[in-house]
DNA sequence: CGACCATTTGATATGGATCAAGCGATGTGG
DNA sequence: CCACATCGCTTGATCCATATCAAATGGTCG
């Protein structure tokens, strides 16, 4: 049981209301439960409603988590990068699909153990609570995002990746320019119209498709809504 | 603490995935604490940025929590009816505001009191864990609202109370047509004109502006994306 | 009754979707 | 190693759903 309570060794960033949990005395010499798996790029990690038996924390790569509409609209609900946890956005079955956009390594671990654990750890039980607080505090900014307008819900994203993802300004996207019109709720052609005319105005530097320099921060902060 | 812990008591809904606490042996006997306190027809239970000292389970009445952008549009983030708990969105500091919709009856718990709680019981930590799961569901579905048309939102949206308010397919509505419009990220002409149309093909009848009826349940459920 | 507020309905404007074409990078087979 | 196919992206032209502006209607309360 301390095996899969490694698993949620090392949260990604902080966490608020002192929700994380103490360091137990030998936690960082415990295994983790679960080999790193690898997932070839494109290639599905779990399908909506499957049962959601398992929980995922990336090592490295990147990850979609996404719904499709009846009528083929697709939805991304997240992307999930280095450190971040996922799959535990349900009760019993997935409510989304998940993906890898890249090659990527996933630590994999069942749900009903750590389940299992938290009812016997008050700590992990108290550090689940908190992932999914995290979780529901993304999902909100997300459902602000969509009400923007669509230089705002740009700006938002770029923003989002730059704390993710950059080196000195300079943004890599590991997503094609579908998943994120997908995770904006906008067109492919209106995202990449409005990273062209941000350009124009020197806000940002498209160097190459996937690779953006935020110029002016200051300037997206303000169309930040 | 087993006062603390008697907040909780019956949930509103069925949870999934045997997330709901067995009952306690002497649960039902424990007094709520913190006294169910009135709040007038739009008074704010609790505002943006506040710290989140307390949780909330609505007795009786509706609340909206909501969010308003710097330029003034508002988003409402949910509608809390009787049995809901709501208030632990958020780590430190309330992400959104909360308003009474109609004069209401609010229990009201200390925050740090009841984590206080599921320090020592398991099951007021999981209880909790499951509200907040339960509370991301609803997030992420409100998400997908946002990508759908006027027709499948206000859809949606019918569907949605029928199933909280609804006496043999009568809705009555606690919340303008403003709060409905700010719900489902339309203007209130848009939701007015959708309701009309909806009228007009006899799927459900306004009998008058707070009052629904679905006549046609399954079309709204096609409708429903 | 009259004032006020919520709602509906109508006319027009517009942001972003859709349809369509061109372009550049990457990879493949000859 | 080059010609060509493919794929992802950009750019242009047009369309449409919903927002916005405006006015009429209805319902409620003093």
């Amino acid at each position: 049981m301390q095996t899969e309570a490694a698993f949620l060794r090392q949260p990604s960033t902080q966490l608020p209301g002192g929700l994380v949990p103490r360091r137990r005395p030998n936690a960082d010499a415990i295994e983790v439960l679960g080999m790193a798996m690898p997932f070839a790029r494109n290639s599905e990690i779990y399908g909506e409603n499957e049962p959601a038996e398992y929980l995922y924390k990336v090592i490295s790569g990147t990850v979609r988590t996404y719904k499709v509409l009846a009528d083929g609209r697709r939805q991304i609900g997240a992307f999930h990068m280095p450190g971040d946890v996922f799959g535990f956005e349900t009760g019993e079955e997935h409510t989304f699909s998940a993906e890898a956009i890249t090659d990527c390594k996933i630590a994999v671990i069942k749900r009903t153990a750590l389940m299992a654990v938290a009812e016997r750890d008050n700590e992990v039980a108290r550090y689940m609570l908190a992932l999914t607080t995290r979780e529901l505090q993304r999902a909100q900014a997300h459902m602000l995002l969509l009400i923007k307008s669509a230089q705002e819900r740009v700006a938002t994203f770029l923003l989002e990746m730059a704390e993710r993802v950059s080196t000195r300004g300079t943004v890599e996207l590991a997503m094609s320019r579908q998943d994120i019109a997908d995770y904006l709720g906008l067109s492919i052609e209106t995202v990449s119209r409005t990273l062209s005319r941000l350009g124009k105005t020197a806000t940002i530097e498209v160097s190459s498709s996937r690779r953006i320099v935020l110029r002016d921060h200051s300037a997206l902060s303000r169309l930040n809504s």
